[in-house]
DNA sequence: GCCGTTTTCGGCCCGACTGTTTTCAGTCG
């Protein structure tokens, strides 16, 4: 097992997890609550938004929930020495090959113990290999415990497991559950299909997708689902659900259930998991235990059809699904302060936006003129919007050049104004902006007379992603320090399933953007999605303002808006936290003012 | 091992599905 201090959040959440399995394997029932501590602890890990090096290095372990003392002082152990001997204590007694064999869905601590030993499996690097070589001669069937069927759903699960290499984009998972759905409706057994899971609560991945259908005849939904035209194969079918495998191995999952009790169902499997199990805990203080079926007080088992009933017969708010966290929504819903959050209908422009206006820039352009982007604008019920080609590339180009280049944008756009006046066409302002490169040392890609001939330009990272939090940290504050920078465009400069965001000290940007007027960017994007949602909740508590954009390259982009609007709400952003909800006139002051 | 609008002690979510079983264990979400 590495153990060192350069290890990623998922490797020490895989740590925390073998430490899991191991106590698992190592006794009984006293071991049970450890267990699932551990396993808590590894999801929090997962999950956290920061390094948690990070969070070691600012004494800050024990604000992740799941991490108490304990597990803390293991990890600054970890963290101190590159060693945790009480784990190696208890992992010790098992092959290291026991743990890889984890990650093969199917197979759990007891299962992979029986196989390790059983085939004699030591090494962590070829553990899976051996094992598929196992399946493949047989040898798995003659285990005792295992048969024919086993050995085979272990290949399929390798198999899936080499093919499972990414989680879904968001607007990917919702057009392939789309299209299921469309499916599941054929049928007139099916009264109501919805989203379930991360999918529902607008996660900006989803791993599985899952979906709930009302209906008095679940066989006929089973079989029907199980239909499936573009299904690979059929998981698992129930009496009332089911599992598919679609191509590339995304897996679907259905829930059926009667309309008398699907608000249960509903409420339920959209989760999240740790919103559920605080949920549960607190109803069973009062005796009432809480299942896909409903409420039991005593033997007597209470249905609901609707979740709003459901969250009311336990004395909450309903709760929109993309605040399912367990961070504090259940107090909210108690004392009715869920915030009213964003909505898409509140927003009356978009600020980054790439036309195909060529001031020769630094990275792609984009490819539709200010017409076609200022119809579909219009079309949205936009008041504005700005556009932000990248600068003009340094390298290329004098800076007398590059002012030239502004210049021509700049009349392109006067051109197109007076031209919708004369047409006396609808009212949409369009602002000239860019979006400017920061540079390693913190320098904006553009010299500061260009700056001056814009209305406004946002500044965003593109390169040396990796230098150290506190270079990072001053490298985006001197590039945002300018009037005409309102704003950090995709803050973190993640790429989902790609690369990671880099490291800032996000309580000094914060605390700068409070300050200094400043905003950070929602990018809209779909495998940006940046700023995270997490981080948003964090900027919302603190009073930073923000803007969610496109960071369109296309007039099609311009409907990704949703996307990010899903990012806002998972942060508890409301209208006013959003400088983009505001109207033209307050929108323009705010320009103006250079602030 | 974690955690606190009943608790610094005494609790800790709930059920489905599968395979190999003759009543259940393991895994998953």
């Amino acid at each position: 097992m590495k153990t060192s201090r350069t290890m990623t959040n998922q490797q020490i959440a895989e740590l925390l997890r073998s430490v899991a399995a191991a106590l698992e394997l190592s006794s009984g029932e006293d071991n049970r609550f450890r267990i699932i501590a551990y396993e808590r602890a590894a999801d929090a890990v997962e999950h956290a938004t920061s390094e948690i090096k990070d969070l070691w290095d600012d004494g800050k372990l024990q604000d992740l929930p799941g991490i108490g003392e304990g597990i803390a002082s293991s990890l600054d152990e970890l963290f101190t020495t590159g060693r945790v001997r009480h784990f190696n204590a208890i992992l010790q007694p098992f092959s290291p090959a026991l743990f890889t064999l984890l990650s093969v869905p199917g197979i759990g601590p007891k299962t992979a113990y029986k196989l390790t030993k059983a085939l004699g499996i030591s090494q962590p690097h070829s553990a899976i290999a051996r094992l598929e070589k196992a399946a493949k001669a047989g040898q798995i069937r003659l285990i005792e415990g295992f048969g024919a069927d086993s050995e085979a759903d272990i290949l399929k699960s390798i198999a899936e497991l080499k093919g499972r290499s990414t989680r879904l984009l968001l607007p990917l998972a919702q057009g392939l559950a789309q299209s299921v759905l469309d499916w599941l409706t054929k049928i007139p057994q099916v009264k109501r299909v919805d989203f379930l899971g991360s999918l529902r609560r607008q996660a900006s991945t989803v791993g599985d997708i899952d979906l709930a259908v009302a209906s008095d005849d679940a066989a006929a939904v089973i079989r029907h689902f199980t239909a499936y035209p573009k299904k690979i194969r059929v998981l698992e079918a129930g009496e009332h659900t089911a599992s598919l495998i679609l191509p590339n191995d995304i897996q679907v999952d259905l829930m059926v259930q009667p309309p008398a009790s699907y608000g249960s169902l509903l409420q339920h499997f959209t989760g999240s998991k740790h919103h559920n199990i605080a949920l549960r805990e607190l109803a069973l203080k009062r005796g009432l235990s809480l299942s896909e079926y409903g409420i039991k007080d005593k033997n007597r088992l209470r249905r609901f059809s609707s979740e709003e009933d459901f969250y009311k017969f336990l004395g909450f708010d309903w709760i929109p699904p993309e605040l399912r966290e367990d961070t504090g929504e259940l107090a909210a819903a108690k004392i009715h302060r869920l915030p009213r959050l964003v909505e898409l209908a509140d927003i009356k422009g978009d600020l980054q936006i790439h036309s195909d206006i060529d001031v020769e820039p630094s990275h792609d352009l984009g490819e539709s003129s200010l017409t076609q982007l200022a119809a579909v604008a219009r079309d949205l019920g936009y008041q504005y919007i700005g556009l932000t080609e990248h600068n003009p590339s340094i390298s290329g180009h004098t800076s007398n050049k590059i002012i030239d280049l502004i210049k021509r944008k700049t009349n392109i756009i006067e051109q197109f104004k007076t031209n919708m006046k004369n047409n006396h066409e609808n009212k949409l302002e369009i602002f000239n902006g860019l979006e400017i490169d920061i540079q390693p040392d913190g320098t904006r890609a553009l010299p500061d007379a260009a700056l001056d001939l814009l209305d406004y330009a946002c500044v965003s990272l593109h390169s040396s992603f990796r230098l150290s939090r506190a270079d990072m940290t001053k490298r985006v504050l001197a590039a945002l320090d300018h009037p005409r920078v309102l704003f950090l465009a995709h803050p973190t400069a993640r790429l989902l399933n790609e690369r990671e965001g880099v490291e800032l000290d996000w309580e000094t940007i914060f605390d700068y953007c409070l300050k200094n007027h400043k905003w950070l960017e929602i990018d809209a994007w779909p495998n940006r999605l940046d700023l995270p949602d997490s981080l948003v909740r964090t900027a919302v508590k603190q009073g930073v303002k923000l803007i969610i954009d496109t960071d369109s390259h296309s007039a099609d982009h311009l409907s990704f808006m949703r996307f990010g609007i899903s990012v806002a709400r998972r942060g508890w952003a409301t209208a006013a936290d959003i400088i983009n909800t505001l109207p033209l006139t307050q929108f323009s002051k705010l320009i103006k003012g250079g602030e």
